[in-house]
RNA sequence: GCCGGCAUGUCGGAAUUGGCAGACGAGACGGACUCAAAAUCCGUUGCUCGCAAGGGCGUGUGGGUUCAAGUCCCACUGCCGGCACCA
């Protein structure tokens, strides 16, 4: 009788011999494998079993791969700077640096009860100044290119985190990280130009082997469009007002024009009857949040008392303002054909404006119309020469006849909005630039890079839009590099994206004191093949990245602009009723107890077997039983097996290959809850054949524990060792199935009357058609009672008796 | 409002991409072992008619294509996610 399993014996004693001898060797000679997951920040509150799960996904992925004969970079790292950090170092009474310090002591404990084969020496952490040192140096790179600027307009600010905000980071109008209404405050801010990369951003999706669903969030948020800008003069003026439009084609049914209240002409084209009213109307728009302004709100407006010319027509339309129209997009003005457009009927069935119908629906002018037709579909009318041509064919080909006639120029444009980059935090990178009365913003000269954060006592936010910085003098004053006048040093710090925008570059070479990263590692390591986390990055930290990539790509650091090339993204792991899991809640559930009662190798293919690994799942302890049992069961037969030592058969060799087959492609699709139901079952299956030979052969069981080795490495490794070999089972190399031996002579094949099944019979599988019917024929004699039509037969499959 | 995704037993989910729906697991029920319980092992478990043999129904709803539909097409309903005055 063998030895019950003992998870807790197994586990710690494989745990330590890993560390003396550690499974994944990087030797030189074979090829690498990148596998990443996006770094956790230390929150206080540790772990819970939805981290668990994408950690185990990506060490099953890297032990796999591994068993593949390749060295695998998995490193792991801290994204410790940002608000997340401070704000629980506020609510803590206690240093961010100590309470950082802290919480990555106890996640990495945490994060080491997975058993995952992290190389630990690569580790790294962005408020390290070894680190940020570079995190700053990219900055002063930017600024250099032009690519960094800054500038003073309304940004997105958090009354709550006390800072100025990305558009990325508001959320419905709200705060992403404390969900606070957001306003606007006027703040000098530095830029990032990510706009000036919109377009590689874009087309460059098509090379990435990532979720359709994120690369459609990105295109999106990029949200590139085609269109034409067209210059309208101002009736008795000698002024023009550019609008943006994507529908040139219905230029022709542009009634009135409507500009943002902050658009530089707004106040101007107010005549003396209208001038109160125009000023009253932009006072009040810049008091209005985001919130007000968007939350489906009736429109509101003021006329001007001004026309613009339809340069098509000559026809005079009214300049209104109005607060639907978006001051930083376009060109801040627009044309309106309330015909066409749902917005603009709204404005002109309000404002009564006349609606000028341009395209024909089903053929005709529409009478009384109660709602824009919006469709470019359609015969163009009452539009001039544009009579009679289809609307779809003119939407394309109106920019360049609009360009041709001097009236405006085709172009395209951007939802991408440059990135907001400096938040009036103190835990952050501070942003190295140095303003000097003479000289203007002069970077920190790259060799005394890293700019340290300095150590302060109070560095809660002011709230009144500058850093905490600013009020520590002895940091401010300095001089400047260029000509040794005094000076200030910039106040504002870097976002919490900044560190996390390159890490996967750093890990490489983390030690490097001259480079971000050498050419030579960087060649030979990078980019990441796999990179695993969650959606809720897919146009903030994913995006950020690419851009960060495609600089570092133009400036030589790097030779691939695409940081990574495979991304999965798992699902989240929610409480019952699908209820995030959060302290407040109550109903985190943390992996330490399951550890303890269950084991790590359990934990991890329960954390697999919830659910595909794509969706949320519903946590629930009972299922873990499940898992445990098939590990007690495997144990149990391995282990009698080993003792038995029979010799192998030909169905034992069959049913090794076809698990081979199975699970390999199971794998490869990442369906990895799959996989976990495959091993219960070739288990269930090999137990029921040793219970007829005594145990199963060998080379079939070892197969199975490589399998499962990526799985469930301890107890894998356990038996490994048990059935003699003296070096890991990390060692072995991932089976191979082999078509032959894994065919069945005969295959069961349903015999189906109009598609019902009626029976069952085996057949070879190199039977002809009309034997295979007429032996189906014979199983289902009894019941073929009327004229048979038609008979199908799909080899390995089915047999179908159409009857009338 | 627009754009995606999903809908299968009591529950989590599976279905080789059009070929025996419900694998695997949880739970429940029955049995063995035990003084007893736990653990373990064996069995049953979609609904329904039937004593049984056997039959009917069944993948959100309604229609369609096909020898054959959870899978494809059309319409609808519900839930989830993204964007949200981007002209």
């Amino acid at each position: 009788m063998s030895v019950p399993y003992n998870h807790k014996a197994i586990e710690q004693k494989w745990r330590k011999n890993w560390e003396a001898n550690p499974v994944n060797v990087n030797d030189g000679k074979k090829p690498k494998y990148y596998c990443l997951d996006m770094f956790p920040y230390p929150s206080g509150n540790g772990l819970h079993v939805g981290h668990w799960r994408g950690y185990v996904i990506s060490d099953v992925w890297s032990r796999y791969k591994m068993l593949n004969g390749y060295y695998i970079v998995h490193p792991m790292g801290w994204d410790a700077f940002g608000l997340p950090a401070e704000n629980y170092a506020i609510k803590m009474g206690t240093h961010p640096s100590k309470s950082t310090a802290d919480n990555i002591a106890n996640i990495k404990r945490q994060i080491n009860d997975i058993a995952a084969v992290y190389d630990w020496d690569m580790e790294v952490n962005t408020t390290d100044p070894d680190f940020y040192k570079w995190t700053q140096w990219i900055f002063v790179k930017m600024f250099k290119e032009g690519l960094a600027y800054e500038k003073e307009f309304p940004i997105n600010w958090c009354p709550s985190c006390k800072t100025g905000l990305a558009n990325e980071e508001v959320v419905n109008g709200k705060c992403e990280r404390c969900g606070t209404e957001v306003t606007k405050k006027n703040l000098r801010q530095w830029m990032l130009k990510i706009t000036a990369y919109a377009d590689r951003l874009l087309e460059d999706l098509d090379k990435l082997d990532w979720p359709d669903k994120v690369k459609k969030m990105q295109s999106d948020w990029i949200g590139k469009s085609h269109g034409a800008e067209v210059e309208f003069p101002v009736e008795g003026r000698d002024e023009k007002i550019t609008v943006y439009t994507t529908r040139p084609d219905t230029l022709y049914g542009a009634t009135f024009m409507v500009l943002a209240p902050e658009h530089a002409m707004a106040k101007s084209l107010a005549t003396d009857e209208t001038r109160e009213a125009v000023e009253q109307y932009i006072l009040d728009a810049s008091m209005r949040s985001n919130v007000d302004r968007l939350q489906g709100k009736e429109k509101t407006g003021v006329f001007t008392g001004t026309y613009a010319i339809n340069p098509l027509n000559g026809a005079k339309t009214p300049i209104w303002l109005s607060d639907y129209v978006l001051a930083d997009y376009g060109t801040g003005a627009i044309m309106c054909v309330p015909a066409h457009d749902d917005r603009d009927f709204e404005f002109a069935t309000k404002f009564n404006i006349p609606i000028i119908q341009v395209i024909a629906k089903d053929g005709k002018e529409i009478e009384n119309m109660t709602e824009a037709y919006t469709e470019a579909a359609g015969t163009m009318i009452n539009s001039g020469e544009w009579n009679g041509m289809e609307s779809a064919v003119l939407k394309k080909e109106a920019p360049e006849m609009i360009e041709k006639r001097g009236l405006g120029h085709k172009t395209t444009n951007y939802k991408l909005r440059d990135w907001v980059f400096s938040r009036q935090r103190y835990w952050g990178e501070p942003i190295p630039i140095i303003h000097c009365p003479h000289c203007g913003n002069v970077p920190v000269p790259e060799e005394q890079l890293p700019l340290r954060l300095p150590d302060v006592e109070s560095y809660e936010p002011t709230g009144t839009g500058e850093s905490p910085l600013a009020g520590i003098d002895e940091w401010v004053n300095t001089t400047c590099p260029i000509c040794g006048a005094p000076a200030k040093r910039e106040t504002n710090t870097m976002p919490q994206w900044a560190g996390s925008s390159w890490y996967f570059l750093r890990y490489v070479d983390n030690k490097n004191n001259e480079e971000l990263v050498s050419k030579e590692k960087a060649d030979k390591y990078l980019p990441v093949d796999m990179y695993i986390g969650g959606v809720e990055h897919a146009v903030l930290h994913l995006l950020y990245s690419r851009f960060y990539t495609k600089f570092l790509h133009d400036i030589g650091v790097v030779d691939f602009d695409e940081p990574f090339t495979k991304l999965f993204n798992q699902g989240m792991i929610t409480g019952k009723n699908g209820i995030k899991m959060s302290k407040s809640k109550g109903n985190v559930v943390s992996p330490d107890d399951l550890v303890r009662d269950y084991g790590c190798d359990s934990l991890r293919m329960y954390e697999l077997f919830v659910g595909p690994p794509e969706l949320d799942a519903e946590w629930d302890d009972r299922g873990i039983d499940g898992v445990y049992r098939f590990l007690n069961r495997f144990w149990k037969m391995a282990a009698d097996s080993c003792e038995a030592n029979v010799a192998e058969t030909k169905d034992m060799v069959k049913l090794r290959h076809k698990m081979v087959y199975d699970i390999t492609q199971r794998l490869e699709t990442f369906s990895l809850n799959t996989v976990i139901s495959g091993f219960m079952e070739y288990n269930n299956k090999f137990i029921d054949m040793a219970k007829k030979t005594g145990g199963m052969d060998k080379e079939t069981v070892e197969t199975f524990i490589v399998l499962l080795a990526p799985f469930a490495p301890h107890i894998t490794e356990e038996l490994w060792a048990m059935y003699g070999h003296e070096t890991s089972v990390f060692e072995a190399k991932w089976p191979e199935h082999d078509e032959e031996a894994m065919k069945d002579d005969e295959v069961e094949i349903a015999v189906q009357i109009n598609g019902k099944t009626r029976g069952v019979v085996a057949l070879s599988a190199d039977i002809s058609k009309e034997d295979a019917i007429a032996k189906g024929k014979e199983i289902i004699a009894d019941k073929l009672t009327g004229n048979i039509v038609k008979e199908i037969y799909v080899p390995g499959r089915i047999i179908n008796i159409v009857m009338k």
